[in-house]
DNA sequence: AATAAAAGTGTAACCGGTTCCATTATGTTT
DNA sequence: AAACATAATGGAACCGGTTACACTTTTATT
């Protein structure tokens, strides 16, 4: 365990001063002769020296951090989402401190605290959509805030990447009701959530446009986390007049609908044709292919990334930017006509 | 855009001098009246005010910061494994800066730089192989390392967390061969790797305990990205005398094996048997569910955490702790006996 | 060759906290 | 009430970088 050298120490070895020294570090600002930059480089090397970041960032440093808050990382979806953001951040040099809320308006608290206290020079979050009063200071403090996936409409000035959620769930609810479905079912993200509203909102448009009858018992919430998505799917199979086809637009529970199908013999396409949100690798494999709604998850970094970047010296202002980015519809085998009623 | 207040700020409007606003900030630095306490405090809430980190680590603060150097986070398991160190970290006050190699020497040396500039008290890593050195300065500057899944033998000094794996490559084969198999194939991360290595070993342990011969046709290694696990299936299927039982012991390829498998029209358990290691939720989903080796993620997080604090004063020193977690196989039904050959 | 401009270097203040130590206020002991 | 321990507070140095500014050398200009 040895004590580490400081710029002092390099500076003596060199036999310069500190200035130089740091200029060394900094190229750019401002003049060094070549014969002492390799010669300050070399006592560098050989020192083992490396510049704390902490000394550094504390007078006005450039913004070398970025906070990513995501609901949790388990989910695929975010997962991916924070493998994009953590490349996409790493390419310009910067880093990425990763937290989660578990979808806890308390546990966010607690996070954007100390988002604050590290003074990252941007934030991006899929929200909880309560602590409204913090988001606003830490964009007054000239933090770059981004929503991504989800947003709040009682933030009207805070960036937004998401997929257009509400054509992405009427494309698929169209499809289903050109195969010739009449009773289609959606189980959505809590309609606390705009991503929820949104995509119930498709789902009716689809509906309206086919001429559809609206049916409220066809339109399920679940909660993002437990095992809400079973639950839902279980009150919609015990309905007197059960869907022919279905769409979960709740990323996080599809896996527990499609357990419980499983469980209750329900089969694919057969008795019920299913659209999911969701782009997992395994989604290719079920029995049969299912058919998705794709989100460009490396879009959605980009853009997010950028966007938390855009004022790097917290010169925030003007209106907020809002990215909307088409999510794809893969066709695979889950959908079929339905069966003719007995 | 407001400039953010600082402790001086606080002393002046609270009337007294920042070493009482210190103390006030850590409790237990020093004795503090409570009424003076409570009006720092209030003051401190009036005006908004968050003691900047970067200051605070200046002045040997204490730890707050820990690495986590994953290969990428797309892949589930890492994500999960992300996930949990994430939360447990938080439970204990840390912070989490979360970096990822894609594999690559030069990333994960640039990684391990920005890791030392920042002076993380600890390190949780599933390292390349390489960087050697580098890996012995952070240990030498007191950093507390942990190779999580992998290790390195180059570097006995270093703690390490993994499963089991050549117990549960052994069992996984053992299981296969007692359903009667005697061609059993392992796909397995490359060689280059003590996880491929370790799992092999365990297969080539259950091969000699059932008197069964050791064939190196059938044991292919698959790099940890790209395609690799579909090709070495392939390889697989078209050998003059196939396996009929198969162990993916490669986390990262197991999807990519389906999916050839898939495509060649392999069905399972008929013609194949198959265990993988992977724990995804859509194991179960599958057509057959399969057969799976779960790792305890919970507990390799936990112990990561627990082992990358233990020095928090980078008091380093003793032998290294080496963490072996049982990992559990789940049966479900891809595995049967083999057909009768023609 | 004289003078101006540019290049190279050093000194010291500063960033925003923590902490050692000295000083003053309060409380306890006999 | 004197003597002394303890609580509460303040002043100032310090952590390890960056940077404004002053100063000294080199190079360019005419």
């Amino acid at each position: 365990m040895q004590k580490q050298p400081t710029i002092r120490d390099v500076a003596a070895a060199a036999g310069v001063s500190v200035a130089v020294v740091s200029r060394v570090l900094n190229p750019g600002s401002g003049p060094v002769a070549a014969a002492t930059r390799s010669r300050v480089s070399e006592v560098m090397e050989t020192l083992g020296y490396h510049p704390r970041t902490a000394a550094r960032e504390l007078k006005h440093g450039p913004p070398t951090t970025l906070g990513l808050l995501l609901a949790d990382v388990s989910n695929p979806f975010f997962a991916r989402l924070a493998d994009q953001v953590v490349q996409e951040a790493h390419s310009r040099g910067i880093q990425v401190l990763l937290m989660t809320t578990q979808e806890d308006d308390q546990l966010e608290s607690e996070r954007l605290s100390t988002l604050i206290e590290r003074r990252v020079s941007g934030i991006i979050a899929t929200p909880t959509g309560n602590n409204l009063e913090i988001w606003k200071k830490l964009q007054d403090m000239g933090t770059d805030v981004v929503f991504v996936d989800r947003s709040i409409p009682a933030l009207p000035a805070v960036d937004v990447v998401t997929i257009n959620n509400v054509e992405s769930a009427r494309s698929a609810t169209a499809l289903l009701a050109a195969h010739g479905h009449r009773r289609i079912a959606i189980i959505s993200g809590p309609s606390s959530s705009t991503t929820g509203r949104d995509r119930i909102a498709g789902y009716r448009e689809a509906l309206d446009a086919a001429g559809l009858d609206q049916d409220d018992l066809l339109i399920r919430s679940a909660a993002f986390r437990g095992a809400a998505g079973g639950d839902a799917m279980t009150t919609l199979l015990n309905l007197e007049d059960p869907p022919t086809a279905l769409v979960v637009a709740n990323t996080a529970q599809v896996t527990a609908v499609l357990r419980r199908l499983s469980h209750a013999g329900v089969s694919i396409p057969d008795e019920l044709s299913v659209i999911v949100f969701e782009d997992s690798p395994w989604t290719e494999l079920m029995t049969p292919p299912l058919t998705i709604v794709r989100q460009p998850i490396d879009l959605l970094a980009r853009h997010s990334v950028r966007l938390a970047l855009a004022h790097p010296n917290g010169k925030a202002a003007g209106k907020p930017t809002v990215v909307r980015v088409d999510a794809e519809l893969v066709e695979r085998s889950s959908v079929a006509r339905p069966r003719l009623r007995v």
